[in-house]
DNA sequence: TCCCTTGCTGACCGATCAGTCATCAAATAG
DNA sequence: CTATTTGATGACTGATCGGTCAGCAAGGGA
């Protein structure tokens, strides 16, 4: 009947502990989480948690982060080591990138950012650093590899990588907020993509 | 040296306080804003606060819905009455819409949805009827109009106005996030409508 | 001018919660 | 088997905050 009460297991915690709280950040925010319930589903008790992290508020930004930043990289190698035309690129693993966020766990990274973000600057400069600069980076260098090898004509777009990701975007909101009432996320993006390549490749001249 | 302690303005109360809520909630958040604050910017004592609402949510309710409605409304008259083409509502009202909203006040009421919908169900619906059912309705009406007169062909976009309305979110979700650093929201908007609108009008079959 | 209605105040209460710490007990070394 | 180290516990504290209520005073009526 020995049971112990509990394991030492040092190496494993903070892990533990980082997925619950990502959990329970994701379901309440930040202000609306509670240290003790992050703690109560780790399977651990409070102090332990203050034992990893030294406030709620460092917990957060390790979370946040840790989700991340790995995603992010994992593409943009992806990309690099590619010779595919921009048209390939742009049909292939970007739109497959694009339908996989909404409905993959990171989506909730954005949620945090969107509502949370104005009470963490840090956070925000993070996100923007590891995140969001480096993506537009990346679709930018795509849209001109296609201007310069002469797939594309020359277009507002790359200056606005932000209009190639917008259906992602709204995807992953709608998902968000509106979670079970039907939208087809992937026609969403594939049409969406399908559309600004025909774009891209037309042959008049754009407006503005 | 009279100067009374207070004034008793029983019409304009309730406006005062959903006002400086509005500012309050969209600071902090639900969970962060406190309801000391909220009486506190609008110059009033809690116990007032408390006197035309029932309780924190339900003040954080009124506010959202406040803000929503009239604007939906306005919008939604502006086109029914009007006997333009389908392009021309497009590069027209609808544009300008979608460069507004990102601007405006309004803009919070996203983030507040998106932040602290899922732990106000009510309001999810709410916002559901009011403004997203409501507005995709509009603008699947208005591809069928295109669609009918001969101005567009068929394409997937009439089953999925999100696409239509995507750069608007795009635009109000990095105002939210990333503020000043430089979007121009306008030009996005612009150029997407442009990519639609060629989009819908082209000859060619679409793929999906 | 007095009085009564009621808009309004703010001290107070009880609950919640981030963060602490005295203590325990699992692992390990000797 | 004993001693030592340290991972782990959970009761506790102080501060915060939603919500209440006894009473105050503005303003209108007579």
């Amino acid at each position: 009947m020995a049971e112990p009460r509990f394991k030492r297991r040092k190496e494993e915690r903070p892990d533990e502990i980082a997925e619950a709280a990502f959990d329970v950040f994701s379901e309440r925010g930040y202000a609306g989480a509670r240290v003790d319930d992050v703690a109560k589903r780790a399977g651990v008790s409070k102090g332990l948690l203050y034992l990893y992290f030294r406030t709620k508020e460092e917990l957060f930004k390790a979370v946040v982060m840790r989700v991340i930043s790995p995603r992010v990289d994992a593409l943009i190698e992806r990309l690099a080591a590619s010779d595919q035309s921009a048209e390939e690129l742009l049909r292939g693993p970007v739109q497959s990138f694009m339908q996989q966020l909404p409905k993959s766990r990171a989506r909730v990274v954005i949620k945090l950012m969107i509502g949370e973000g104005s009470r963490h600057p840090d956070l925000v400069d993070f996100y923007w650093e590891s995140v969001a600069s480096k993506g537009m980076g990346l679709i930018r260098s795509i849209i001109e590899r296609g201007v310069s090898s002469g797939e594309f004509r020359k277009t507002a777009v790359g200056d606005i990588p932000q209009l190639v990701v917008a259906p992602m975007l709204v995807a992953t909101v709608w998902k968000i907020v509106f979670a079970d009432r039907a939208l087809d996320t992937d026609r969403l993006v594939s049409t969406h993509i399908d559309m600004l390549v025909r774009y891209l490749k037309s042959g008049e001249e754009a407006a503005q």
